[in-house]
RNA sequence: GGAGGGAUACCCAAGCGGCCAAAGGGGGCAGACUGUAAAUCUGUUGGCACAGCCUUCGAAGGUUCGAAUCCUUCUCCCUCCA
């Protein structure tokens, strides 16, 4: 092949890589294994560690996984590497605490949804899974101190949340120390040539590098992607923090909780969580900043594209659909729950919470006395309620359930 | 190993014998307004068939008519010294 067009190859990769991408390090390396590989036609070795630490993964996973998703496209070699192994130490990243420790059942259970929910976006064909406890578990004391003796204190305490635990006088386990370093010998025995991480995980994926040239391997280049902001815009996507949208969540609640993201977040989440080409992007942005568009339909374009990744673009039409009625038309949907009881007087507190609608009485008697719940649309301030024939029962704007009442 | 300080609800933080289901702030939830955005205002924020009762101030015991508050032991954390 030509040099020339070997370049022009290299540069049309470099352009779908660096999408949305936060740092490359270094970048100069990336187009030179870029080169490399399109010269040699030998792929390069994608690295990606996730940690099973948490059931579920949503949007704030995929963006790194979309990433992956690219190169694969791009033909290269996608390792994905399931730390059952170091999620028992508990990454250290970004953390003002030490991790909880989790148990190997929870870990193995975490593993299993993982892998089934990551490949709704990586082709499970063209992805090869490593379990780090394959080589982990099998290092003795001698190789965890020749590990160790070839990193210092001083680097690691450079890490911000570690010296940040330092100096507040927090605690820093040991054992957070050896997490680096075991993710950086994962990238020792895979030889990968990329590490694709969040931002928080620079330091991770430079001790990788590093490691790899101690032990005489060619150092990986380290790609950064940003951490997705939550749907409340501000802090970064995540189950506890309870501003997240799951990958497994249904249609409905998708687009609710999407178009629930504020003005500013959404260009990125196009960005990073759909394939959206880049130029159409920027034609919405443009857009919205002269106000020829209304955000609101933006978000619903939003909306639809990223359930159409995760379910279908039929069933996202269905829930854009139905969010216009409940919200716009102040309508009540079609497709609600129903349950059917006996005809008679209930106490509405217990009655809500037995049909999942309040988490408690107490909570149920406070949306009563709020004006949050509605029967037939209308507002109900009654703790009592007769219920005769077919009634809708309406908690806050949302939660919607069908009451018939038989004989 | 020695000396001192601390642990309060989702988070931060006040309270230091009864008026404490526990101030204040943040966050959450709901209402109004809207584009279920943001901003703003208002209410609410342990549970229970609820003007009452039950559980909750790191854990377990104790003193007291009465304990988040006092005492004992334990657990965890921090600071200083070694």
């Amino acid at each position: 092949m030509e040099n020339s067009s070997i370049e022009k190859r290299v540069a049309e990769q470099m352009l779908l890589i660096s999408r949305g991408a936060a740092e490359i390090v270094p970048e100069e390396e990336m187009r030179r294994k870029l080169y490399m590989s399109i010269k040699e036609r030998k792929p390069l070795r994608i690295k990606l560690g996730l940690d099973p630490t948490a059931p579920d993964i949503h949007l704030g996973h995929t963006v790194v996984l979309n990433k992956l998703r690219q190169f694969q496209d791009l033909g290269h070699e996608v390792h994905l590497i399931i730390g059952d192994f170091t999620a028992r130490i508990g990454d250290p990243s970004g953390r003002s605490e030490t991790r909880r420790q989790l148990s190997d059942e929870e870990i193995k259970v975490n593993a299993a949804t993982y892998q089934e929910q990551i490949f709704k976006i990586l082709d499970e064909k063209k992805t090869i899974v490593h379990f780090n406890s394959e080589w982990l578990k099998k290092i003795n004391l001698a190789d965890v101190l020749n590990l160790a003796s070839r990193y210092t204190v001083a680097r690691m305490l450079e890490r911000d949340d570690f010296s940040k635990r330092y100096k507040d006088g927090l605690p820093i386990g040991i054992h957070e120390f050896l997490y680096p370093l075991m993710q950086g010998y994962d990238s020792v025995v895979l030889q990968s040539d990329v590490e694709l991480g969040g931002t928080d995980q620079k330091f991770n994926l430079l001790v990788g590098r590093s490691l790899q040239k101690e032990y005489g391997y060619e150092p990986q280049v380290a790609l950064m992607m940003p951490i997705l902001e939550g749907i409340d815009g501000v802090q970064k996507m995540s189950k506890s923090l309870g501003n997240y949208i799951g990958v497994n969540e249904d249609p409905y609640e998708m687009f609710g909780k999407t178009m629930s993201i504020p003005d500013e977040l959404i260009i990125r989440y196009f960005e990073l969580l759909t394939r959206v080409p880049l130029k159409e992007i920027n034609d919405i942005e443009n857009a919205m900043k002269e106000g020829s568009v209304n955000p609101r339909d933006i978000k619903m374009k939003l909306a639809r594209e990223i359930i159409s990744i995760y379910h279908s673009e039929e069933e996202a039409a269905k829930a854009e659909k139905r969010f216009k009625l409940v919200y716009s038309q102040r309508d009540i949907p079609d497709d609600i729950p129903e349950i059917v009881t006996e005809e008679g007087e209930v106490w509405l507190p217990k009655f809500l919470h037995d049909n999942d609608m309040v988490p408690s009485t107490s909570e149920g008697r406070r949306m009563i006395k709020q004006g949050a719940v509605k029967i037939n649309g209308e507002k109900y301030g009654e703790e009592k309620l007769m219920i005769v024939g077919s009634m809708v029962i309406q908690v806050g704007k949302r939660k919607f359930v069908k009451v018939n009442a038989g004989q």
